[in-house]
DNA sequence: GATGAATGAGCATTCATTCAT
DNA sequence: TATGAATGAATGCTCATTCAT
């Protein structure tokens, strides 16, 4: 097994490993009786535990980076915005094993390691935010505060998302997609009142 | 100290330094040393490390127990459900290092612990979905997914307070309030077609 | 046993367990071990490995710059010289372990710690010669580079002490005082010549 | 490249490398990288680690007991002496490396190797303590104890050489000859009285 | 009750050595 | 011969938990 390949058989391991276990309970023993390999060879591809947990969030995050289009407000931004979504979930259910490290273990580690997942987090919150901003410039985002938008999306996509990997029969994706497009597009309240006021929201903060 | 007062300041010193340093990197001598008791004191009030935590959790689960009021749909919904957001917003802000223990530092612990955890969610979305059923046949939610309703929800709260905890100069609890309120009655994607198929949401899963 | 006691059982059990292996080979288990104490135990005195070491080799340092005099050329001199010999002699051998792992085993450790000896040798190095300096101006020391004569002395002692403190049956004291004493006063070697040079001795750099 | 030019590279990559961290902190890698071969190839030439430090003292001491000459009474006595001392400051000082391995990381080593330093010591002790008995027939060594005398010798010598292969300014090689010499034939104290007692040293041991 | 000294199982990491290619 | 990937025994250190005082 040439070095490539083994690096791919313990970075699994290890995905798989934490999924199951979590990172703290993971024992690089494990890691390394499920890829087959003796304790020395996992360090000669990592330089210690928390590298492979590294390397696998980096990951996801540029596969989440490549994934996202730009959007490009003369063309169909509804499309745009639901081809975002679609990414996203794509991204994260492709690797269920992976979502679940990140969205319910990868907190209550070491700082340096919350940090790095606190600024991806800040990141994907920037982004949301700009293009908010720039929606409600072309009248297709609601008024109010976008920062406060950013973050109820951001909520809604870790749970959902977090959901459909724990889940065992999980959605379809394109129902899931659909229906985070539709949320975001009118909520679920439904009560006299609420539209009218819809364009006075406060600017939060 | 009576017994009473002595389990009390455990309980806040592990809170703050769960809040601080996240569970696994809490050790129960800094609870100890901030608690100014000796190592053995701690295992006379608690059985073992996790059973503060559980204590401290348990609270919390047992306070929005207690703070939530069942919908009475006789009356006026909207402030109803307003006081219930308005409600579970306090108990959370009311304690935000225990917040942040629940939100960010619970994660990635032993499976029996994620479970309960996880058990409580569950309770939560039941309660949500069932209320949000009976809101649909009231025709003051939306037709759709209750569960993916519920879901979304339970992401938005969880995100919002995750920030409001977290953040060093807090919004107004109102505005909070009220922006949940104005989100979950509209979304914010304000394009032509949605609004129309709104009634076709399909039903997920 | 109170933490006094238990504080030098385990130093001199870390000092016999050195002397025997050195310090490489010596296992914190072979210490624990010798001191019948739990491995834990050792790390509520030292905060590693090297912390008993260090503690050993800085008493060891203590003792002697206790037991020095400082010279005072007024009076009988020769027999404040011999009695500063008597001193380190005395100091030494009344632990062999413990010069035994400063004379033979420090060495090869890591660069902080053998820095550490190397600057307590440097400074009765420089002890030693301005000693001599001084005796030279009194015309008790012969002419020459007193930081030869530095050198030699030291090394004279560091070998002299070793073998005392290594050999099964060790000299009486008094009479490696007297030889030392004797030998810096004229060294061995006797043929015509060399008095006659002797105050030419060049001054090496 | 050939064997014995790889095994010449091998032997100076380890002298140079365990001059520099000490014969522990040296790793085999460290070795190999410094001579350029594969780590497998280190196997190929030498059994183990201890091997090359083996093969390196060695040598040292063959050129040692080549360098010296045994000692001819019908001859220029003080000129073949200081042949002697001459030889073997030459041969430690062409190797400084060398010399520092084995006066200062050489200790702390497994009871095994220490053994056979020692052994070679004693070796020299042996033959500088039959020279000097020889020497005292002649009368050109004082009476007194030749053990100790050989001792002290042994103990400047190391010293001495221990300092000019550290220092960055060596002193020139004749200097330090000849000083030594110098030392040997009349120590430094000039006191009265010792000069008169020479003969009466007491026999040590 | 309160203390805090003692415990020891548990784990990450290192590195000399081997061996298939 | 040379390589370098793989091995796994070995060990320093941590920390939750216990228990004699």
């Amino acid at each position: 097994m040439d070095k490539k390949a083994r690096r791919q058989v313990l970075l699994q391991a290890a995905r798989d490993v934490f999924a199951s276990k979590g990172y703290h309970d993971a024992k690089v023993d494990d890691i390394c009786a499920l890829a087959n390999v003796a304790k020395g060879t996992y360090y000669l591809y990592f330089k210690d535990k928390r590298a492979v947990l590294e390397e696998l969030v980096d990951g996801l995050f540029a596969r989440i980076a490549t994934a996202i289009l730009r959007v490009d407000v003369a063309r169909d931004v509804a499309g745009q915005i639901q081809h975002n979504i679609r990414a996203i979930v794509a991204v994260f259910l492709d690797d269920p094993a992976l979502t679940r490290i990140l969205l319910s273990y990868a907190a209550g580690l070491d700082p340096a390691f919350v940090k790095k997942i606190g600024s991806f987090y800040a990141g994907v919150r920037t982004l949301l935010r700009s293009a908010l901003e720039e929606g409600q410039k072309m009248g297709i985002v609601a008024e109010g505060d976008a920062d406060f938008f950013a973050s109820v999306s951001l909520g809604i996509v870790k749970e959902v998302l977090l959901e459909a990997s724990t889940s065992e029969r999980p959605r379809p994706r394109e129902e899931i997609v659909d229906s985070l497009f539709r949320f975001l597009a009118s909520g679920y309240l439904r009560m006299g009142g609420a539209p009218a006021v819809r364009d006075r929201q406060p600017k939060l903060k």
